[in-house]
DNA sequence: GGGCCGTTTGATATAATATAACATTTCAGC
DNA sequence: GCTGAAATGTTATATTATATCAAACGGCCC
């Protein structure tokens, strides 16, 4: 496993210091937001940050209600608009099998979004393994099919809620 | 590529004799639920035949639209039981990014379900690759997480649809 | 600062997808 | 035919997402 990904960083099922994940996450996006001249605005960053909540991909809807306290007109445009935009940004992920939505790890690399979904504690684990790229590529590339996006989500059980004696064959 | 599948069979989005598709799909249908003592319904026939009726994902609504022509009290419930019935023999699949149904195109052999979706004709072209199927479980297992169920869906141009002088490449 | 214009947000309504809950019917096995 | 479990009918409602138009905001030119 190479890159500055996977090995630095926690597993996001792990036990870690999670503010930094979200103070990290808001000033990346301050950053690449800045440089690109997108307008990541108070409400915006806010729901990226109410996203971050947590590594478990979050509903449009529960968004919409933790948002509602602060702000009162909030309703259901507001925040998908929102998150339309953090998509666009690629600061967010779409979970298509939860209708969910996650905060990205590596927004400021290119990376097509590959996750592990916890079915017990429900965290969202980004990968960006080049090896399910190429499979894939070659996969399509063999039946003549040019790939544009991939979805790819592989529900289990994370390290953190698998049985201890089971734990075996972390082989590379 | 190896195996039964793919080689002989004709890409989804080209064209074929897809009537023959359809009289297979419910001969294997019969077969299969007739030796598990599963009861292929009427009804649960007739809903499997109208996912059939073309490789592009439908949903929910649309099925329950052309069978309320015949089933007069047809409702919501009624079609996403037969749906869930269907998956669970695993003679449909689920198209998360379009929350839509399609044929299971090996419903007797053990396949996740890959996918290639063209995002031009909208059909979904069926995988069952190996090579991926390792890329998941090798980048699952590096970071000790258990894979129980696999979501691929990968969007783009099937050959039919991708401009004839793109087409280079097909190499394995 | 004031006017202009494109972007963002507010507000209301509605579409699209999916399930809960309970009543009735059907059907295989006896 | 009886019976019990499975399947289907029926009504209501939950959940997810978008369309549409109006108002507010924010950079920019002068």
């Amino acid at each position: 496993m190479t890159g500055p990904g996977n090995a630095t960083r926690p597993l996001a099922c792990a036990r870690h210091d999670h503010g930094r994940c979200v103070v990290e996450a808001l000033a990346t996006a301050d950053r690449l937001c800045a440089r690109r001249g997108a307008r990541l605005t108070k409400l915006r960053r806010r729901v990226l940050e109410l996203v971050w909540t947590s590594h478990v991909p979050v509903g449009a809807y529960d968004l919409l209600r933790r948002l509602g306290r602060e702000y009162d007109g909030a309703a259901p445009p507001t925040v998908y608009r929102a998150l339309d935009f953090l998509l666009g940004q690629g600061l967010i992920h779409r979970i298509e099998s939860l209708n969910g939505f996650v905060g990205c790890v590596g927004p400021d690399q290119n990376h097509s979004g590959q996750f592990l979904i916890c079915r017990d504690c429900g965290s969202a684990l980004e990968l960006s393994d080049p090896r399910i790229d190429r499979a894939i590529s070659k996969g399509a590339a063999a039946l003549g099919f040019a790939v544009e996006r991939q979805t790819v989500e592989i529900a289990g059980l994370c390290p953190s809620c698998r049985p201890e004696n089971e734990e075996s064959s972390h082989a590379e």
